[in-house]
DNA sequence: CGGTAAATGGAATTTGTGTTCCATTTGATT
DNA sequence: AATCAAATGGAACACAAATTCCATTTACCG
């Protein structure tokens, strides 16, 4: 087994999980670096084997590290869909998703490829938080009702994704983004 | 060596260069398939030894394969530009672009990642047949003329590669797309 | 035909990973 | 302090994918 659930597990091995946690993260901040077992034990401290049984695989791993990663932005979008409404909330929330996925653009690659639970959950969540966006600025006629709001929230979240993936991004780009996006979902 | 540029090549090596290619460029078209060697070499009824050296290495096969399918497309910009005009020609030319794109999914994973020579030169192509549309349509007074049009190109090649990516596509997220940019694009 | 160099297939090799194993170290418990 | 199970490091292993090698086959040329 890997992570023996019932029993207390000794401090050392609480510290190390830790640190394997904060290298892979630190990892994926890093752009071009693969965040392979090898290179998250060695700035880690740890060996290999250590790193792997901390989380009973570098898959769990890295759900664990990406989803630490993108719960605070999942939150950030609750709380400024809280705060400010769905109209006013959703530009501050895009710049916040691409800066965020501009920062950690290791973290891209890990969305798409492998299935990590913990990460999947979160951007159903994150789908969620658009989504309702979307569906209240439409309410409150902020927004053209001529679109499904379901394909608006599919077309906002691939295209935020392109712009912050963008390997040299041009300067201004994601205002043009954010320019274009909201004339171009003004009613007509 | 890997191609003998001066001697004359056998017949034999002839073909089954060709058969390599086409049996690469059909992997590239099916989804969730990997373009391995083994599977190429598989699908043309060769060995894996001359799959791999009838293009001097796996990444130079790809290039070819890749290419093959992209100068079409270039090409289909290119006229589109000539026939219609930058105003009329920029829609019909993304919507070749997203279908092409979307029908050949393998070839995104190779668009990014390793270098290929052939397709960088036609990427760069493709970028300045954009480009020249979004020129001529703002010289023309069609669209807004407040952003940079180098930046407006990369903002409709990026997400226009991000909409033919998306796995599941959502029904009319093409057109929701090219509604949202061509209103966004109007003058304000 | 027959000779010969080119080309082939596929096994062996290399390379880059993640995972497992175990002799040794270390933290907890008394 | 003594004991012992848990945890560790990192070498060995497993696995997948590209490349190389070479005995054998095949096309070309006279």
């Amino acid at each position: 087994m890997s992570t023996p659930e019932g029993g207390a597990r000794r401090a050392d091995a609480v510290r190390n999980r830790q640190l394997a946690l904060e290298a892979a993260t630190g990892l994926l901040a890093e752009p071009g670096t693969a965040p392979t077992v090898e290179a998250i034990a060695k700035r880690a401290g740890l060996g290999a084997g250590t790193v792997v049984r901390a989380f009973g695989g570098k898959d769990a791993l890295l759900d664990a590290a990406v989803s630490g990663l993108l719960e605070p932005v999942v939150r950030c979008g609750t709380e400024l869909l809280a705060q400010l409404g769905p109209v006013r909330a959703l530009r501050p929330f895009l710049e916040e998703l691409i800066a965020f996925q501009s920062a950690h653009h290791g973290v891209n690659a890990y969305l798409e490829g492998v299935d990590l639970p913990a990460v999947t959950a979160l951007r159903t969540e994150l789908v969620a938080v658009v989504h309702e966006m979307i569906t209240g600025a439409q309410a409150e006629g902020a927004i053209r009702t001529d679109l499904d709001p379901a394909v608006v929230t599919t077309l906002i979240g691939r295209t935020a994704y392109a712009i912050a993936r963008t390997p040299a991004p041009a300067e201004g780009l994601t205002d043009a983004y954010l320019t274009v996006l909201t004339d171009g979902l003004r009613r007509p």
